[in-house]
DNA sequence: ACCTGAACACCGTTCAAGT
DNA sequence: ACCTGAACACCGTTCAAGT
């Protein structure tokens, strides 16, 4: 006799969400998350492979948000910058399990056309890879230390994003080839 | 009546350090560790507080390395950017472990001097903490992105950090303030 | 004084048995 | 057709007992 389906993967997904800001990756256990979504934790593998298979999905639903985020912005370095910023700021622990070997290869890729967009109108078509690489690779270096606490002594970090910002705008604008 | 040291703390952490770029930061078991080091278990716990202290005395070790490398390069952005590339390269586990919260905080800042000191003179001494951030937070994102394959589609990575690095150093010499 | 086996708590995962 | 208790392998950690 069929069971009436007691959870989704769709809550799974969000349990985990929930557990990964809440008290970071090894708080997300399968018994952390099935006891969030009402359930007993075998129960988890009719939606989910294993472990790794439910936080690849975490990491997965954390770039739609990115991407989304960044599609709604302004197509340019600075307000893109902001947008990225305050996502890492939000969602700190999602943001850092962007950059892991458990994310979905294209994870960052699914969120990088507006960068591209607003390189290539800054340097042109041709180098438009390589800025936007320059800049995302700073930007996630900066919110990674940012939030490590790598810039606990000295200097205001707000000043230091945006001095960033400036010489890399600057870098780019002035570009020979 | 005393027993003989069967190991030392210098041999677990080298064990660690072994283990970690064999089989990542998982593969870091104290049961692997104390089998490497030909003991059991229980024994480490003798010289090592807890699992996650082993852990910070390999980035520890890992962050001294780094530093000695830096430390015997030119003072200049470019030779900087070349040997800490080339260390991400050598131990890529090492390196990404420096950039986890189990990271000592001042892993990092251990590192920094030569970083400083070149930026120092490209961009006077008033600007050279933001600049040595922005040089800082770039390479380390690159160097990150590259180990995760994020540069699989398209493009030389080669040619990407050289553009990056060109692009920064611009960015920087041609400052305003 | 250091080392070890045994034990405990906890976790991921499987599977036969329930409904 | 989904859910669960029971079981297994594995891990971190403690501690009394060995030498």
């Amino acid at each position: 006799m069929p069971t009436p389906e007691r959870t989704t993967t769709e809550a799974i997904v969000q349990a985990g969400s929930a557990l990964l800001e809440e008290s970071g990756p090894a708080g997300v256990t399968m018994q952390a998350v099935a006891t969030r979504v009402g359930v007993r934790a075998p129960s988890l593998y009719k939606r989910v492979r294993d472990r790794e298979a439910l936080l690849q999905a975490v990491a997965g639903e954390a770039a739609d948000a990115l991407a989304s985020r960044l599609a709604s912005s302004d197509d340019d370095l600075t307000a893109l910058a902001a947008v990225y910023r305050g996502f890492a700021h939000d969602r700190p622990e999602a943001f850092r399990l962007l950059f892991t070997p458990v994310a979905p290869e294209d994870a960052l890729h699914r969120a990088s056309a507006p960068v591209l967009r607003a390189c290539a109108a800054l340097v042109g078509v041709e180098h438009a890879l390589d800025a936007a690489r320059l800049f995302t690779a700073w930007a996630t270096g900066f919110l990674q230390m940012e939030l490590a606490g790598a810039f606990r002594l000295g200097g205001d970090v707000d000043d230091a994003f945006a001095y960033g910002l400036q010489a890399i705008v600057r870098g780019l604008g002035s570009g020979t080839a």
